[in-house]
DNA sequence: TATTGTTATACTCTATAACTATA
DNA sequence: TATAGTTATAGAGTATAACAATA
């Protein structure tokens, strides 16, 4: 035991990696209820805020590698979601269906919510620090 | 194009989310120098600071199922850093060996210039609320 | 009866390398 | 040459179910 080590707890880095995993646990739980994955529902909540974007242009803003967004963007278009539309050679659009346009909105609501309480979760004095605090961490601004 | 909802940015979650993954996949790269992972790191340090915890102890501490203790345990114990010390019939105390102290010291080095790091990069009107607001987060406190 | 350690298994996320086609 | 999409594959983390042995 060598008292002059913090505990675990006391560790930002290791707090942020519980928290974290604890909301988004919490958050994937709630998101089971409309059969989306956290990263599905941000992935429709992305194309919503932004219009004409490729999917290179969608691993690049949610940091999943080209590999990756293959098998995401198979299953949403298997479940009617999104549609890909090339837009030349060698580039698709990603763009939102009917459905998917009504998934977002079942997502948005769960999402929100979520995202409303887990700020209740945190203490007043330090609520308003929390998200420049995360996005500094980012490298965000 | 919903302008009525807010960018990814702007969601705690969401950059709660980034802000973890980003960070920790630092952490990992750091640690890959001494041939550790996260959670090997994590249990060393939690080893050092608590006195005959059992593998089902630990579990519970780091929030890891007991079945996904047995490959982290054999891992660690493999490379010669803990032992396994039957207390019972059932349980058994993990603790650290000598090699495993002195890889702790190592990983104390690195964990630790990891979270000044994580720190300094948050703003100073910002960093005391970190923690706390993590910790809020997690249920802790 | 509840808990511990274990095995087997499966799913998700992530990462890399290599390929084809196109800008 | 660099980029886009794809395939195949591997690593890591995590989840459940089931089992034997023990408290």
């Amino acid at each position: 035991m060598n008292s002059a080590d913090r505990p675990l707890e006391d560790l930002p880095g290791f707090m942020l990696r519980r928290a974290a995993n604890d909301a988004m646990g919490a958050l994937a739980d709630r998101l089971t209820a409309i059969d989306l994955r956290i990263s599905d529902s941000t992935l429709l909540i992305l194309l919503d805020q932004h219009d004409a974007l490729t999917a290179a242009d969608i691993g690049r803003k949610l940091d999943i590698k080209r590999a990756n967004m293959v098998p995401l963007l198979n299953r949403l278009e298997d479940a009617g979601l999104v549609a890909r539309r090339p837009v030349d050679g060698r580039s698709q659009a990603i763009e939102l269906t009917k459905d998917g346009r009504k998934k977002l909105s079942e997502a948005n609501a769960i999402v929100h919510a979520f995202e409303a309480d887990l700020l209740e979760r945190v203490p007043p004095e330090h609520r308003e620090h929390l998200l420049p605090a995360l996005r500094a961490i980012s490298g965000i601004d």
